[in-house]
DNA sequence: CATTAGTTAGTGAGCACTAACTAACATTGA
DNA sequence: TCAATGTTAGTTAGTGCTCACTAACTAATG
């Protein structure tokens, strides 16, 4: 994974706004080259096919997932905080970053694709590794309930924070998922404390 | 909402059966017509268009939706059952009908025409709405916990069907959905009892 | 003899991607 | 030092594919 070139860099902020403003149907090289001012094929020097440059997108994600979470794990005190900053923390990355909402909830038309299909599978098992990991430790300290398994806990706050993602999308952004994620996370702190 | 006739009620069937095995990027008119062995024009006798074939799924799924919903209020005791069964129905109708969940998760897709949009969070909507008027009579009987709200319980129930349901369609069925989605609901339950 | 349900052939649009060429710049050897 | 040569990053033009959909025709039916 060598780094990018800026043209390479350009293409991507790009691709990533377009998947924000119009969905990742209308992610096409002719898109892609008009809004930088380029003609198609120039993409393709820099680029080996549109599959590579949603490729590069995943893996940015996964980066910034990864380091995120490795960040808030080591910085917060308890189980409880550590879930709490992933989950307000993921808030603010998909609210300035609202196309990687809109990557990460494209997996039907990442299916064509047995590399993108795949990434997107392990980004979805990274993070909720990560979460059943503090759930384990939290359940440890007696933080959290332990009469559920870690296992259907983290689908129980994954599913909550994906759900208000996926509202927030449909309505085209038309409330402050900061705010509403906050809110949710707070009832979700009362389900799961010990 | 005239019945249909024999015809469509096979292209409807051919078609769920196409996003079942094969997602709903593989639902052509040509893919259609084939299964069933017919010209890919002599769909459109039966047909206006592709997108009045989606609706029409579409409204099958919210119909049946609906039916079950108002069969279970009426027919289970108290609220928690009524969620119960809901939740498990859910999970029967899916693992039965695997094309639904194809569909509903296609929100992606369906952005590209208006009318598509609306049904889909129109479905998403009901299914929501459903679920927080049994939590507010639970409330009200002190079946369920009062200190969430029951805006927020209802996206902690639905994103947990949400989720689990998804995984099982990335995983290509590879688990048993009604087995794991029963397990799942008994941890949810203990977390929304009074 | 009109209607229904099918056919073959084809259109136009959009898609990812390629071939062939070129201007500008970088490297190198006498 | 400077012409020869190679490389990079762009261009125009076009290919081949797939898609939803249409025109024009036809066989069967009531």
């Amino acid at each position: 994974m060598t780094s990018l070139t800026n043209r390479q860099k350009e293409i991507i902020a790009v691709s990533i706004e377009i998947i924000a403003e119009k969905g990742i149907q209308q992610l096409t090289i002719k898109n892609i080259s008009k809004n930088i001012g380029l003609s198609e094929p120039a993409i393709y020097r820099h680029f080996e096919s549109k599959i590579d440059i949603l490729l590069t997108i995943l893996s940015q994600f996964k980066k910034h997932s990864y380091f995120i979470s490795e960040k808030i794990i080591s910085d917060s005190p308890s189980a409880i905080k550590q879930i709490e900053s992933l989950f307000i923390n993921h808030f603010k990355h998909f609210a300035a970053n609202p196309a990687f909402a809109g990557v990460v909830f494209s997996e039907e038309i990442f299916q064509n694709d047995k590399r993108l299909a795949e990434q997107v599978v392990a980004i979805m098992q990274l993070n909720q590794n990560m979460i059943k990991k503090i759930i384990e430790t939290g359940q440890r300290n007696h933080e959290i309930r332990t009469d559920i398994p870690e296992k259907q806990l983290s689908i129980i706050i994954m599913g909550a924070l994906r759900l208000i993602v996926a509202k927030w999308r449909l309505s085209k952004y038309s409330f402050d998922l900061e705010l509403e994620g906050t809110e949710l996370w707070n009832s979700i702190k009362k389900t799961i404390a010990a």
